[in-house]
DNA sequence: TTAAAATATGTAGCAAGCTACAGATTGGAG
DNA sequence: CTCCAATCTGTAGCTTGCTACATATTTTAA
């Protein structure tokens, strides 16, 4: 029973996710906070709510839960921005920074795990092919 | 800045999620619920709930809140296996059998859908592709 | 035969996705 | 200036993932 692509997708997807859940929960960290967190370091350390919401691509409320959630565990701090009332201004903490650096070493291990076996040209087509796909579900 | 691979697929992954449970909402389903009745009725309209979640490839909890819900909403029917009564039997109910085909329908072209621009041996490799890295978070 | 292991299900509690609705602030048109 | 629209954030409530723990039944091994 050959399963449509959309479900491969999936499988994919939620075991990332699962193992990197787990291999971060001794931080406790998730992938998705993982994410912001490089987020707001490429951003020097500062950033805007609405800003992770633009990088994350997810709705407002996800992106609401996944910094309060930070923030009560000590990786962000946030403030009201005095220039624009509207702004909420996510800053990383010393902790986040500290930890960003290991995090940020592990990341190229995993992307090259996920495409064992691939030679790199195939990568780089199936990268391409991935674009066209985001393309059409947009 | 360059996407990693796993942050692509999660993005195409949620928001094929996103716009198959709008189009299904009307019919009080979702794309998760829809992948159940599929399953099911593949299997003659009877199936375990064991047996679904080694389909789905997902934890037994999850699958316990999808068929509850789908029962809930008439659905599905269930009830004990009195051959083995660690068994959970789930049928498809006469609504279920009514709009399973309408959904057999729409999913060839949900398919096309998402690879349109790509050739039959881009799908291919694609799939292909994909294969080996669903081998490679196993 | 009986006790332990394997199997199937269930519940509790959490994270992260969503929509829908609401509130506050800012910007712009008249 | 004023009011309406746009923008950003927040809350409520849902689904679907997960782990950890518990229960019941069946199977297997001693």
């Amino acid at each position: 029973m050959k399963q449509p692509i959309g479900y491969l997708l999936k499988q994919i997807t939620d075991k990332i996710k699962t193992s990197a859940d787990a291999s971060f929960k001794e931080k406790n960290l998730t992938l998705a906070q993982v994410r912001v967190l490089e987020y707001v370091m490429s951003k020097g350390g500062t950033t805007t709510q609405k800003s992770i919401e633009d990088y994350l691509e997810v709705s407002h409320p996800t992106v609401v839960g996944i910094v309060s959630r930070m923030e009560k565990n000590g990786y962000l701090i946030c403030h009201m921005d005095k220039e624009d009332k509207r702004n909420k201004i996510v800053e990383a903490t010393g902790q986040a920074v500290l930890i960003s650096h290991e995090l940020e070493e592990g990341k190229a291990a995993q992307e090259e795990k996920l495409i064992k076996g691939l030679t790199k040209e195939e990568a780089a087509k199936l990268y391409q092919m991935l674009c066209v796909i985001r393309k059409n579900v947009e």
